[in-house]
Formats: structure tokens, sequence, C-alpha cells
DNA sequence: GCGCGGCTTGCAAGCGCTTGCAGACTATGC
DNA sequence: GCATAGTCTGCAAGCGCTTGCAAGCCGCGC
């Protein structure tokens, strides 16, 4: 490998030289920096790196500390970060923790050692210990879709009560009445609850009765939105549409209901929460409300990019719109 | 941050000395070390891995040069390797090239920079320059699902056109004499031809003549499947069983199939490849041909781990077994 | 003609860690 | 009691790069 050394050597010039050369520093003649350039090209100089970053103490690197990469939803927010940190030069390093708190934490140190100059960490339910350990990062740290802003931590996020009042009143609109609710689990502080109380609020708002009959508590995952659906649909009167907290569960969700022998959307309208991939692949294609998933990552890369650049944050909290997308997995298009 | 050096001084002692405790190098009294360790404690050290890494020209930092980590086939690849990278004390560098030959080309340099001890490369066709940036990397790369073999980059893979015939046979097998199939793009020399080819190899060893009327070429997207459906379903007689070359194509023809009213299996059945999540949402539930995906990743990392140990590898190539997945969309379960 | 300020370059120290070499010290065997 | 072979520790150089400081150079204005 060629270095600095060997290019100062050919030209007879100081190393340093070569370095301000290199890094566009204002005084170099400009014929050195040329003979530089120059030389560098032909011998194929590569920067290390890892050097720079000693000697700076920056490393253009960022850690992404992350539940499940193989989930579609984190893999989109993963694919809106990557792309603005490398649109602004800096690499991130994957952790994947599986929702595993004592690799949250290893994770957490392994980051801190490789020196990376932010994290963003979207994992896990923020118990003390990684609370602590996030605080106690020398560099910043945004987490998303958590709710890090209560231990003042910066936080990109939707506000899942109000999407899922949202979502409620479009199936009200429509005109129905009874509407069961497949919930996330509920002791899920972010998402879970809040989304059932956002139904909740909407169907009181309208004058309509909350019956826990046809509320459910699922996992997010399809399985749950099977069994909790079949459940909600031997209670009578018989309910004419289902809100489940995620589109995997509401997909869970249509396939009991066309086992059970009622179809979608005709005699009973399903929506979803989040609009991963999933949605359009589902027949019907699903209604859900959409996350704007890559812009939560693209959100927080750029939260992370002004804290590593030494800014304070007009708003600890940035809170993302999401948007109604109407397929036909709950047929008319309602107001 | 704490250093070697404030450790050192703290006890007295050479920050050799500390280096060597820390490292359990062999020559060091049990109590220096039980110090050592004991004040790194209390002082919250961390060692600083740029600085390592600069001394020992070992990073232990890998990239991942990818396609789209938003597409599920990615990501479980991904996941794969992040676990076995973890697992052995490698870090993880995401590199997200959109399939775009000269981002891939930005990223073979950036890495080169950042000093990663080796690549898994998974991203686009393998194009001349693509090749030679990878040749002349100073560490290990290894292709995953690439045609790397042919220019002697070291690979794992599945065998395309083996498992195409299986699925094939399978239709075959099933009573099925007519089979549309849909391909991906017949320029991809990996997944796009041989999975045609086997095709073709099974349809004539069973002495079925091969229609070009019935092979439509799609690329790899739903909306391409329910096009490549559209024109296979009229060109009679009839088919009466579909292969796709990937699920989200196989899932695109059952939506046409059902737009044009034909039921799955029971009219025609469908089949497709990979056996990503997708295939268990979709009603019925998809029969494919499972590719090993998360062990792609991991023997791509094992072999990559080999390497950058210095290894010669017994074999260039790993080629993995996929297996039948057999869930509803083709009806019977064959032999 | 002299002083001053702005360019341009070199010198050297430093980022935090590793490692070959050598010296000191200990225990062992004869 | 002494040589020898191990143990243990320190010294110093080095990994490849950056950067403050100082020195040399130039042209300019008075």
């Amino acid at each position: 490998m060629t270095t600095m050394k060997d290019i100062a050597k050919v030209l007879g010039l100081n190393e340093s030289t070569v370095s301000r050369a290199l890094n566009n520093h204002p005084y170099v003649r400009p014929e050195t920096r040329e003979q530089v350039m120059e030389a560098a090209r032909r011998m194929n100089y590569r920067p290390n790196t890892l050097a720079r970053s000693l000697a700076t103490s920056r490393s253009y690197v960022v850690g992404l500390v992350i539940s499940n990469i193989a989930n579609l939803f984190f893999a989109e927010v993963t694919k809106g970060i990557e792309g603005v940190a490398d649109a602004h030069g800096y690499s991130v390093i994957l952790c994947d923790t599986g929702r595993n708190a004592a690799k949250e934490l290893k994770y957490l140190d392994l980051l801190a050692r490789r020196q990376v100059d932010g994290i963003i960490f979207m994992s896990g339910r923020l118990p003390a210990d990684v609370v602590a350990a996030i605080k106690q990062q020398r560099c910043p740290v945004v987490t998303v879709s958590r709710d890090g802003t209560r231990y003042g931590i910066p936080t990109v996020r939707i506000n899942n009560r109000a999407e899922a009042a949202k979502a409620t009143r479009y199936l009200i609109n429509l005109g129905h009445r009874r509407i069961g609710f497949i919930s996330g689990q509920l002791d899920d502080a972010e998402s879970g609850l809040p989304r059932l109380e956002g139904y909740r609020a909407a169907l009181e708002e309208s004058g309509i009765g909350f019956d826990p009959d046809i509320v459910q508590e699922g996992d997010f995952r399809m399985e749950s939105g099977m069994r909790a659906c079949a459940r909600i649909m031997q209670s009578p009167p018989r309910p004419t549409a289902i809100f489940a907290a995620n589109d995997e569960m509401a997909i869970g969700a249509m396939k009991t209901l066309s086992q059970l022998g009622f179809k979608v959307p005709a005699d009973v309208a399903v929506i979803g929460f989040d609009d991963t991939a999933f949605a359009t692949v589902v027949t019907p294609p699903l209604t859900t409300v959409a996350q704007p998933l890559r812009m939560l990552g693209t959100s927080a890369m750029e939260m992370l990019l002004k804290l590593m650049a030494g800014h304070r944050l007009a708003d600890i909290e940035t809170v993302l719109e999401c948007q109604l997308v109407v397929r036909a997995s709950c047929g008319g298009t309602g107001l």
C-alpha cells in the first residue's frame, strides 16, 4: 500500500505538505498540489481512514442498532438511514440485536470502542440499563420509533395515537359502527398501547361504545392476528370492520376471515398499519396507514448529522405524518 | 476517555505491560494482570479499536455490498451474515448500491480505505470493471448468488438450474403437462437464464415439448408477473400450472389468475422460487422452492472468515441445497 | 531600502495501541 | 555456587495521518 510518506519521498516533499495538498488546505502552491494529486493518482494512493480517524478523532462511522434487519419494517428504515449517511460521507455499522437487551448493551459498548461518531438506536423497549448506557455514550444517539424523548434522548417517531384514531375514523366514516381492534403488545408504550388509545378515542368521539370483547391483544405477528380475529368474530353482534395495529396482523385477520367464509371487504372491512411491502402483495390489497418508513430513517440520520456537527436541536423530537393509503380491503373510499 | 497510558501511570507500569495484561499475553505476572484488569474496570477503560487496528493492520470489520437492503431476499441474507460476523468479533459495514455499478465501485474503494478485512459482495451483474476492482482488493472478497466463480472469485450460491428443474418436475409429477413459466431477466446469467434452462430441461426429460408462447420474461417484480401471467393464459391450450422464477412474480400471477376468474390451485397451480416472507402471507400460501437465505449469508461469512485467516479454500465454490416447501398453491403434495 | 504581512513548506509531536528486543529477575539443575 | 532457561517488564519504534508552530520566501507600500 502506498502511503503519504511514499508520495512525499517521491516528490521530495514533506509528508505534511502532501497531507495538506490532498485535503485541499488553502496554503498550498497550486503546482505543488497538482504534483501531489498526480503522484497520488499514479501511485494508486488510498488514504487510510483509520489513521486519519485516529489523528482527528472523527471516524465518519455511525452505528445502527436495530431489532431485526430481516424485518421489512426495519429494513426500510435502514435503507433511508444508509442513503443519507452515505451522501454525507458516513458509513454505517449494522448491529442486529434480536431485541435482546444484553446484546443491545454489548453493541453499544462495541460501537463506543469503534469510536463511532453517532448512533441510531431502534431496538427494544429502552429498559433502564439501556437508557443509562445510551446517556453515557460520548457520541450523540437518536432513537427512532421509541419513547426516547421521555429520557431526553432525541427521537423521531410518528404519533401512534393520532394515526390510529385516523384509521378508526376512516372506518367510521365508511359507516362502520362495530369495529374490532387487534392490538400489539399492550405493555409496549410506544406503538402497542397508543394505537389502542387512538382507536378508543375515535370511537368515543363518535359516540360509539368501546366493547372489550372485540379488542384482542396480539404480538404484531400474522398468527396472532389470525387468532385474535377468530375471537373477535365470535362476539355478536358481528363486527363489520377490523382494524389491526399492523399489516401482518391485518393479513392474519384476512386469512381467518376467508376461512370463516367472510368476504373482504364485502362482509368485513380490514385496515392495517405500517404499509410494508406485504400490504400490496395480499389480496385484496390492504388499506393501511402508511408510516413514512424511509423518511423515518432519513430524518433520524439528518437529526444525527446535526448533533454530530455540534448543533443544538431546535426540537428534541421529530414527529412525522402518516398517510392513509386506500386500497381495496375496506371497499369504498370514504371521505 | 481513559487510555492505556492513564492506566499505566496510575499503576506505575509501562504502557506495554498494560497492553499485554489486557490482551492476555502469556508473560504477565498474575498479580500484575489482576491489578491492570481491576484498574481498567475502575477507570471505565475502553480500548480504542481504531488505534489497535492501525497498529495491527486488522480492523475486524467486513464490508457488505448489497443491491437493496429493503428487499426481503437481501435482508435475510444480511441477517445471516451479521450473525456469524458478530459471533467472531467482526462488525459489518452496510453498503447499499441500488444495483448501480458506479456505486459498487465507489463502495469498493471506500471499504478499502476503511481497511476492512474482507468483503461480501452481493450486488449487480459483475461487469468487467467491478470484477477488476474486486480482484485488486487487498482483502478477500466473496460473492453470493453471483457468478463470481467464473472470475475466480470465491462464491456461495445455489444451483439455479437444478432447483428450477426440481420445481418443474414437481408440477409434472402432479400431473401437469402444460406448464407456463415466468422467467427473470434472461440476460441475468446467474438466476434469470439458468432457471429457464432448468424448467426446459425438466420438460424435455419428461418428453414434454417446450412452447415459447407460455414462457414470458419478467423482471422479478410482482407487476411483471401479472403481465406475464396474462399473456400466458391467453395461449391455448390453457396451462394448468405456472412456475414463476421468484415469489413476487408468482404472487403477481396469482393476482392475475384471480382477476381472470381462475381458482388457485383448483384451476391452475402456481409455484414460486425463493421462499421469502411473502410466500406465507399470500392466500393460498405459496408452494415454492426455498432458498436457504439465512444460510447463504452464514456460509458466505464463514467462507470469508477462512480466507481472512489466511486459509486456502478446499473449494472456491459452495453450492447450497434448496428445499421444496409445499404449501397450498399447487394443491396435492405430489411425490 | 526596509519592514510587514501573507504564502508556502518543513519540523516534530501526537492520536492510542502493539511488539521486537533487551535487560532484570527467578528458579532450576548440576 | 553458578550457568541456564525461563518469566516478567520496560524501552522505543512504528502503524499512517494531522496540525500547531516556526522559518523562509515573496511582493508590496512607504
